[in-house]
DNA sequence: TCCTAACCTGAAGCTTCCTTCATCTAATCA
DNA sequence: TGATTAGATGAAGGAAGCTTCAGGTTAGGA
């Protein structure tokens, strides 16, 4: 039982003339849409070739096979998200942590929110085995430039930066992740975001408040609490 | 095109004798080992079965298909979960939020973390379209367990408990995730894990500082802050 | 206008796997 | 110990769908 290392991976044509862009482009939205009536498993090329109005035949011409397409539509979608992310965190370098974390969680949520059938459509694929490869990257990205941004905070930070930015990342993502996989009523948002902005700035004022060095009573069975 | 209605869903046979219990078992445990090392694309029935060291004919007489497989797998470790949560909720009524959280937050790592491999094999099928409607119910009975802990508090909550639950999950979701996701460094855990208590406790004590109806400043642009 | 390259088409080959079922073996009980 | 039920087997049927390719159409330049 041979690897299965199918040989043609190479890239496809890529579009020069105008109507093979506007292929191009109709089969990733194509994608999204099959994504989302009928799922990641019944998903099948000519289906995303129908709804885009080309044959299978054209799909094929730009890209090398149907986990391809996925992976694009998904990073198309993350990489948007990501240049949002670096875009306030460059913006927002030097000024106070108050100021960036709510600008953080603003962009962040707008970006996500923009159009919420590709944000869920898209989670069936981010974790597949290639998928999560794709989201490791971006996640390297948005980390990066948070711990940027907050290491030129006005302001000291008692705790490291890195572990500042996982959190903040993950009650992010995991807010939003709860937000879009729950019908997202759209009223539910905006109080939802303000308290994110609430909490994290909670968290920023309690580091500040502890010394640089960890403070934090020890913990060593769960029936025991910081009180 | 009829939709396709395979009629053969029953549920199969259920174990009786000693060695089809530990056949069962096996399947489910094989199931996990082949997701982690092939994912779920190339997770085949066969392969399941020759890993488990029964055939693929056992495999069938116990789980209706290869989506119920998964399920199943699914099921049973977000339940033991689940479990886990619910019991700390239910132990933890009356006392102060900050013991609420502090639990909480040490429940769930630790549920989440007692096997890792399993954990993270499971996000491969806890996003399809079923795997979602299983995440869903299990999400349904976690929140109801943290509002019911919440709302006995003996402290008054100056915010609505369903928000501060979502928020609590949020947080302690987004957090596990990204820890699980990154490959989680045993060394990390424990740190994080404070750091999600200081941050959960900030929250609340920021929440108990507002006024019981809503005073946050507020904020209309991405571009101004609340200060 | 004609030619070449870009682009598009979709039937059919081929592979992969899910699932069944006729048959065999092991356990349990009278 | 013989009968009955539970459990196990794995070759083979069959469906589904990915991908190719030989042959058409369109666009743009000479």
């Amino acid at each position: 039982m041979p690897p299965r290392l199918k040989v043609p991976l190479e890239p496809r044509k890529s579009p020069v003339q105008a109507r093979s862009v506007a292929s191009v482009d109709a089969i990733l939205e194509a994608t999204i849409q099959v994504l989302l009536q009928v799922g990641k498993e019944r998903l099948t090329t000519t289906r995303v070739a129908l709804r885009a109005g080309v044959s299978v035949g054209t799909l094929y011409q730009y890209f090398p096979n149907k986990n391809a397409l996925l992976q694009a539509a998904l990073k198309r979608h993350l990489s948007e998200i990501s240049d949002s992310i670096e875009r306030v965190c460059r913006d927002h370098k030097g000024t106070t942590l108050r100021h960036m974390v709510t600008a953080l969680m603003t962009a962040f949520l707008q970006a996500k929110m923009r159009d919420v059938k590709t944000s869920v459509a898209l989670y069936y694929v981010s974790s597949d085995v290639d998928g999560a490869k794709t989201v490791q990257q971006m996640r390297t990205r948005y980390d990066k430039a948070i711990v940027r941004m907050l290491a030129s905070a006005s302001e000291p930070l008692a705790v490291e930066p890195e572990i500042v930015a996982s959190m903040l990342l993950g009650l992010l993502m995991g807010v939003s992740r709860r937000i879009l996989e729950s019908g997202a009523p759209e009223q539910y948002l905006e109080p939802l975001r303000r308290e994110m902005i609430v909490m994290a700035c909670a968290y920023l004022d309690a580091c500040s408040a502890r010394s640089p060095i960890q403070d934090t009573p020890s913990v060593n069975e769960s029936t025991r609490y910081t009180n």
